[in-house]
RNA sequence: GGACCCGUAGCUCAGUUGGUUAGAGUGUUUCCUUGACAUGGAAAAGGUCACAAGUUCGAAUCUUGUCGGGUCCACCA
């Protein structure tokens, strides 16, 4: 056996497995006949994205399962692949042009997708090199892009599905404008926050009566200059007599009427509304209603316009200032209050939105909402952990229409087409759309196509099946697809989660995966986000550096029950692990002779003469391994790390190792050792695939990786729990000992006489010759054997129980205390059997309450009389 | 305004249907270590399970309320 080095070298290790995976294609997916099919699709990283420490749980946990389902022999699939991010990669590449003094206007539309495609050809794969030193076992040679031919074909003719369907539409509604960007935004994609501000109240006078005015409140004053009306409940006893009558438009000197509208609140502010149709949702609609002209006051940059006058070619808050300023001069400012609401803020560059009047595209929400809220509602879609169907039904049924049309270049351009009559030719091509307007026509015409791309969600919402090359009909998109399970964190629901399930319905008429995990936030150790802007984040490729890939996976996974709070040396605890098994690995290595496999473990284990400590192991290992097994199907990784970690160090290491020491000269003790180890390995590989692999490989050098190993076989009839027990309690006398040995004067020799027990009987024959630390025993529990001893606490586990074993051995113990226990139990459990058939005698009762609960009522009562029974037998024989 | 989550050891958290003496890791203190591992081993100290009331033979666990921390949604100008 190669001399193994003291410590893991994560470092040479990480390297050559990713090379090895990716040369070898261990984790190409290919379609075949009697094996199941288990795919989850990655949620693409955006191309501008860098890992950080999101990506590394979201992708640890996903490897996790997909390795464990690749070992339990399921055709894996786990589709990689970026998305073009629409928005964020043209900022990155603005930005560039920006140093270089230029503007994407300047450069044109065509020579700026160029720079775009250059950029992403250079940096795009940034992230997928990064995610490849996690380990995450992804299909690297399906990477898909979503702005790839097929893909973007894919993409048009959803949209033409949904035109034709009815579903698509262009109006011109109120939209979220960001100002920097220069783009609609979608609801989802503003973010509120609660901000600061103040509520200005103004004063309109009347027309007719200059002195005399309505008061008005507004967080936004320069929107006044579009102010059209301004509006009143019709129930409002102070301005009813008003309603219909004329104000004047300070600064703008514009007539404009007072309007009765139900949306109104009275108890808001003033009561009295100015309405802004062209820059206020509910403006907007409250326009419709009454018929108001709509004034559009701002250029897309959120400069006023010509319609300002004065105030032409102000930002929006110099503006404000100023309009502010005029009406303080002009007497009409009554007062500014403080004022704290929520204002959306563009979710990529965080610039405060406009509400902005203007011509867009929208997808109907309602119809394709429907289906997918029922998935999830009729259990097709399970949310772990479930309450986040909560928020997701929520969501789904106060949906509102989708903005999908945005103003930047970098994307799917919007398949329509128009003519010289604005004529609308929605069309997968453009000579599609030309061979339509002829016919409409009568002639050839010259068509424009829409100047506007897709949101990046229309695409991303199709990533299920379109990265398998929907709408070709093939036979790999109906053998991966539905995918089995999606892993994201919670901000992500509505934006993609919520839409893909409605897609998958919509166009393939199936759900696209059975399971969302949805998992938390990493955070720092004070619980901020970590954040580029804010200095907090951990690098994970520098975690990577330091501490190795498993130990940085390891550990997240540890910490990931709900929201996490990591801080650096978190990271430790991974590294230990992994440097432990390292440990245990060269320790068996250096005293296992030879690997002899002619062994079989079941037929071990039916030999009368197999060990306590070996037994126990086996079995420790059996009942671990169905805890993992089980803790992974239902997505608790912790749990399933917990135990790995208890298992390994904890009952592997510490005893069992500690137990053989002596012993490496049986055969037996070797194969068992030996034994554990490999499957222990396998156990642990989809966790940390690294150390996993670098061990299997020096003990199998011929043999393929562990990667393509099968999960360990559950072999249920070797589980059991009587020598788990036997072993618990032996463990607990040593321990016992050694808490005790100064407050008892326990001596050196007396401990190692208990150290040497290694199963029940040695451990029994020893105290029967060894009576006084017997005694000392007793006494750690408090089982005096003078009255005048003190009583202490803190006295170790389990020493009651050996001392049950040593009765016959002694006289020595006090059994009355374990009398007087068992005594109170039976009083207790007699009071409870009592109510309980109290209860069950209640004829009110039984009618009333649900089945269910009678029948728990009865089964609980049978339960106790029969505990009741046992207990009393044994005082019985006791007496 | 609505919905949800969390308060357990100095810190980070387990505690799965209520059931013996509430557990880990980390930090602190003490001792050990010379061929598996100081990224190690053995031990000590440290908790009225946020608070209050209720249900129960029995509550960290269930119910209600209070306080504290956090998240998401919402058109209050």
């Amino acid at each position: 056996m190669n001399e193994l080095p003291k410590r893991f070298d994560f470092k040479s290790i990480d390297q050559k497995w990713s090379t090895y995976w990716e040369d070898q294609e261990v984790f190409h997916a290919r379609q075949q006949t009697g094996k199941e099919p288990y795919t989850i699709v990655i949620p693409p990283p955006n191309v501008t994205g860098i890992l950080h420490m999101g990506h590394a749980l979201n992708n640890t946990l996903q490897d996790i399962i997909i390795r464990y389902k690749r070992m339990n022999g399921f055709e894996t699939l786990w589709m990689a692949g970026t998305d073009h991010a629409g928005i964020a990669t043209q900022n990155v590449v603005e930005k560039a042009l920006a140093k270089e003094g230029k503007t994407r206007d300047e450069l044109g539309r065509e020579e700026f997708l160029n720079r775009l495609w250059q950029w992403k050809q250079e940096y795009g794969d940034t992230i997928i090199h990064q995610l490849k030193k996690l380990g995450a076992s992804c299909d690297w040679q399906r990477a898909r892009f979503t702005m790839d031919d097929e893909y973007s074909q894919a993409v048009n003719l959803t949209f033409v599905k949904l035109y034709d369907k009815g579903l698509i539409y262009r109006g011109q509604y109120i939209i979220n404008w960001c100002p920097r960007c220069h783009t609609a935004l979608s609801d989802e994609e503003a973010e509120h926050e609660e901000t600061q501000g103040a509520l200005y109240h103004f004063r309109y006078p009347f027309k007719d009566h200059p002195d005399q005015y309505v008061i008005v409140a507004t967080t936004r004053p320069e929107t006044m200059i579009g102010d059209t009306a301004v509006a009143v409940n019709p129930n409002d006893d102070r301005y009813q007599k008003f309603i219909g009558k004329k104000l004047v438009l300070p600064l703008m000197h514009r007539e404009i009427p007072i309007i009765a509208d139900e949306f109104v609140d009275p108890a808001f502010g003033t009561g009295a509304v100015k309405v802004t149709p062209a820059h206020d949702p509910n403006d907007f609609e409250m326009g419709q209603r009454h018929n108001l002209e709509s004034i559009n006051i701002m250029h897309p940059d959120a400069r006023l316009n010509e319609k300002a006058g004065e105030y032409q070619n102000l930002d929006r808050f110099q503006a404000r200032k100023k309009i502010v300023e005029a009406l303080r001069n002009l007497g009409l400012l009554e007062k500014i209050d403080d004022h704290t609401h929520a204002v959306g803020h563009c979710y990529r560059c965080h610039t405060v939105v406009e509400p902005y009047l203007s011509r867009q595209w929208f997808v109907k929400m309602k119809p394709l909402a429907e289906p997918a809220a029922n998935a999830v509602r009729d259990g097709e879609i399970t949310f772990y952990p479930n309450r986040w169907e909560k928020v997701y039904l929520n969501w789904m049924d106060n949906i509102r229409d989708w903005c999908i049309s945005r103003q930047i270049w970098w994307g799917h351009r919007i398949p329509v087409w128009y003519d010289d009559e604005e004529n609308i030719y929605v069309a997968l091509t453009e000579a599609e759309a030309k061979q339509k307007a002829q016919e409409k026509r009568g002639k050839e015409v010259s068509l424009r196509q829409d100047p506007d791309v897709l949101d990046t969600w229309f695409s991303s919402w199709l990533w299920p099946f379109a990265t398998l090359y929907w709408p070709k009909d093939n036979a790999e998109l109906k053998y991966f697809y539905p995918t089995a399970s999606l892993f994201t964190a919670s901000e992500i629901i509505f934006f993609w989660v919520a839409r893909m399930i409605m897609a998958g319905l919509e166009f393939m008429g199936e759900i696209p995966f059975k399971d969302v995990y949805i998992h938390g936030t990493v955070r720092d150790d004070k619980g901020r986000k970590m954040s580029k802007s804010l200095g907090n984040a951990l690098d994970p490729l520098e975690i990577i550096e330091e501490y190795g890939a498993d130990a940085l996976r390891f550990s997240l996974i540890m910490n990931s029950g709900q929201d996490l709070f990591i801080s650096k040396d978190k990271f430790e605890i991974g590294r230990n692990f992994a440097n432990k098994m390292w440990n245990a690995a060269r320790l068996i290595l250096l005293n296992v002779k030879s690997h002899d496999h002619s062994y079989d473990l079941a037929k071990i284990c039916e030999q009368e003469n197999l060990d306590l400590t070996c037994r126990w192991i086996i079995s420790r290992f059996y009942s671990t391994l169905e805890k993992v097994s089980l803790a992974i199907e239902k997505y608790r990784y912790s749990e399933a790390e917990n135990e790995i970690y208890d298992f390994f160090w904890g009952n592997f290491c510490d005893w069992y190792l500690e137990m053989i020491k002596d012993r490496w000269t049986e055969d037996v003790v070797q194969y068992v050792t030996l034994h554990i180890l490999e499957e222990s390995l396998k156990m642990i590989h989809p966790f940390m695939p690294f150390v996993t692999e670098e061990i299997w490989s020096i003990i199998h050098p011929q043999e393929q990786a562990i990667s393509l190993q099968n999960w360990p076989v559950l072999e249920k009839q070797l589980i059991d729990e009587s020598f788990e027990k036997d072993m618990t309690l032996i463990i607990d006398i040593i321990t016992a000992v050694r808490q005790s040995r100064a407050q008892w004067n326990i001596k050196p020799n007396e401990e190692i006489i208990v150290n040497l027990a290694t199963n029940l009987d040695d451990l029994k024959s020893l105290l029967t010759a060894n009576q006084s630390i017997l005694i000392k025993l007793c006494r750690i529990k408090k089982l005096s054997i003078a009255d005048d001893l003190p009583e202490e606490k803190n006295a170790a586990k389990g020493v009651v129980a050996v001392v049950k074993y040593a009765i016959p051995l002694t006289e020595v113990v006090d059994i009355d205390a374990e009398k007087r226990k068992m005594l109170k139990q039976i009083t207790d459990q007699k009071k409870a059997a009592e109510n309980l058939s109290k209860r069950l005698n209640n004829k009110e009762f039984v009618k009333k309450a649900p089945d269910h609960v009678v029948a728990a009522d009865q089964e609980r009562l049978e339960s106790l009389q029969s505990k009741i029974k046992e207990l009393e037998d044994v005082i019985t024989n006791l007496n």
